[in-house]
DNA sequence: TTCCGTGCAAATCTTTTGCACGGTC
DNA sequence: GACCGTGCAAAAGATTTGCACGGAA
């Protein structure tokens, strides 16, 4: 899930887009780094402070914060609006798909998903409405098969 | 563009509603109803506060906040998460058409579009995905046409 | 007269910022 | 040595809650 050729990973071009932009290497970050690497879907900072908190090191708030908005500078990791009161981020891999998020209203799990036809609709109408447009996002709410049952 | 025949506007529909479900008439209530029913586009609970101060009545932030959240919670109004830090706020209307946004990133001015391609291509969609879909927020990110000129 | 509605102030929660120290180049 | 990276503590901003009083039914 989180890696092509060993000379093309995410956390490979993150380390050298981090490197090419004047920025020098830390234990906080790289452990941030790596931990996004490894997700299959976006995580809060505080999500990620608690996961960090366990394995690789100690990582402050501010410095999560601070690493994610620098990240999200440089255009490697997006942030994800669910709706739930906290921003969730993710890495953007150019090589995978683009891909957009399910929330379950009542356990609030999010779960990622890909469709083609919708992104052609967004891509066709992108064209006629009154905006350049340079991203967008999409949020289906609802109720997860668990929390269904 | 916020009525229809007097018998079936959002604002008598939201006051039979309220009363429905045990509520008592109140001003604060009576002016952010009136307030949101005016509206083009969503708002957040400082801008209805500072809409208010001026004309109708004063309303204190954090009734405008209770207010939002028992109309959110009877379908009056839905929220719209705009990723600009606060929460944007509208009424539902049964009889117009599902919409949904575009954001300057620049100035931040927020714009209602529909599409149907779209919408058809979300309805198909949701069918395949796990989870029980009820409802879906597309928002569309770039510079308007006054920030790109 | 009962219960809802509202304002005010205080509390919460997320995110940001200031400052000092330690590490990398 | 210069400058970035990070932790800690305080600040800031949005939203929520507790409490007391006034108003609607």
């Amino acid at each position: 899930m989180s890696s092509y050729a060993a000379t093309d990973s995410w956390v490979q071009r993150a380390e050298a887009t981090l490197a090419a932009s004047g920025h020098k290497r830390g234990g906080a970050r790289r452990a941030v780094v790596e931990l996004l690497d490894a997700q299959q879907c976006a995580l809060t900072a505080v999500e990620i402070e608690d996961a960090l908190r366990g394995e690789q090191r100690r990582v402050s708030r501010a410095s999560v914060y601070r690493i994610l908005d620098e990240l999200e500078r440089l255009g490697l990791v997006q942030r994800v609006e669910t709706g739930q009161a906290m921003v969730r981020y993710e890495r953007v891999c150019e090589h995978e798909e683009h891909h957009h998020h399910l929330v379950c209203d009542e356990c609030g799990v999010v779960m990622p998903f890909s469709d083609k036809a919708l992104e052609s609709a967004i891509e066709t109408l992108s064209e006629r409405v009154p905006l350049k447009v340079s991203e967008h996002e999409i949020v289906l709410h609802g109720s997860c098969q668990d929390c269904a049952a």
